[in-house]
DNA sequence: AGGGACTGGGTACGATGTGCGCAATCAGGA
DNA sequence: TCCTGATTGCGCACATCGTACCCAGTCCCT
């Protein structure tokens, strides 16, 4: 057939030759999908759905997109746009990787269902590739490309790493459908069990810490972002460090 | 009921007092799903097909496990189990991290479909805490438990991150059904799209460095590493830093 | 004016997770 | 020793999912 031609939906031309006017569009349809997404979980964001958010019948969803899969994936690329990154090759290094790291964690906290969605180099669609462009864009005058790559992939482990946790605990508290303390009070005995058998004392601290958080979660990203860019900094060859900071 | 007052399946007994002596267990059901989920994926790890890989009734499984996301919890604490980390605080914690890294990065090729799995710290298993006791456990003698939460999340996020980019190629290229020559053969006319337009310099960089690529996998995930460590490093007090490599 | 590519959408199918019920099994109290 | 009831394995049934197929109506092109 003639559509398995292509490999992806960035690919598929949305609308046809000619024939009646379509009443609806993939924009339209993504809009749907991630305002769904973001109010239930992307388990809640079936075909039907979307077909009765959008006021439309469901068979009519798949006039405007292959698969739910590929749908996702427009999903992906749609909320990767929110990232806002005008001007950002600005001269200073360390301020552009801080907003873009700002903007992602918040994209992030926004649209907790990314975290589920997979990503592999050519599935990436406009909005991503332009953000790859100028991210990479705000290194690429400093580092080799390789280099570049590995630095970005440091960057973006940390955010995606740290905002992982704080979401799927925030989906869990939210799955079980419990109040914060009594979900806590739920959880108490798996880690009193835990505390009190004495084997794990480094579990402990971080229990004990956790209860009197004395940084906020803002905090606690900000404090370990900086320790990256300060090593993406050391990275750089003597021409990228704009004087800044405590060196050591 | 009873049931609903156990959070998670860490606390859940899976022997009751007495009965019919069961025909199977939570750590067979377990390895048979691992072992599904290697050959075919998470998506093929559906009940009846464990149930058959065991010879089993599919219902029989609900009597070892409340639920299939449960057992996904299973697993993914069983794979965790995996990873070496006997006698890790050495006291070369430079060693010991690499040695981490090696075997996460290592456990998630074999077992690609983690990186579908959300994990969050009150659902964590044995496995799963033990080896934070562990891996914290190495530089808990130079820095506060905070500064150690951020440099692991660091540390692993950098792991994930790369290792997640390459396992949803890997998964995209055998979902698709074709060979690796075919599927680049296919994708190439999105790429030169990209390329040809000239939008996208540090895109067009990427693509042509990665078509001729002088580092293997291994090599640009053992390059970025050390850059990690270096960070890491960094960070320590002058008392956790042993002799080594080059300053600055 | 007519033909063909397209539209919205109803019906239907196979696959999934899992609640319910039932006969068979085995430990503990009498 | 036998009864009682907790627990076993498991078939049946159901709701829900993605989506293939079909058809009538619509609109551009020749």
């Amino acid at each position: 057939m003639a559509d398995a031609e292509y490999v992806n939906i960035w690919m598929r031309p949305e609308r046809p030759a000619y024939g009646p006017t379509p009443g609806y569009s993939r924009a339209q349809i993504t809009e749907a999908a991630v305002r769904i997404a973001d109010a239930e979980g992307l388990e809640a964001t079936t075909m039907r759905r979307i077909a009765a958010e959008i006021g439309a019948g469901v068979m009519s969803l798949y006039r405007y997109v292959p698969s739910r899969d590929n749908l996702i994936e427009l999903m992906a690329d749609r909320v990767m746009g929110e990232i806002d990154v005008v001007g950002m090759p600005s001269g200073d290094w360390r301020t552009d990787l801080t907003r873009y790291a700002d903007e992602l964690r918040a994209m992030r906290l926004r649209h907790p269902w990314i975290v589920t969605v997979q990503r592999s180099l050519p599935s990436f669609g406009p909005n991503q590739i332009f953000l790859i462009e100028r991210l990479m864009g705000v290194l690429d005058a400093f580092v080799s490309i390789d280099e570049n790559l590995g630095l970005v992939a440091m960057l973006n482990g940390y955010i995606e790493g740290t905002s992982r946790e704080e979401i799927s605990s925030a989906k869990e508290l939210r799955r079980s459908g419990l109040s914060e303390s009594e979900w806590m009070a739920r959880s108490a005995p798996y880690v009193d069990r835990l505390v009190k058998s004495g084997e794990y004392p480094i579990f402990t601290k971080i229990v004990k810490e956790a209860r009197q958080p004395h940084l906020s979660r803002d905090d606690q990203f900000r404090y370990g972002l900086k320790r990256v860019l300060d090593c993406i900094a050391a990275a750089l060859p003597s021409t990228g460090r704009v004087s800044q900071g405590p060196r050591d």
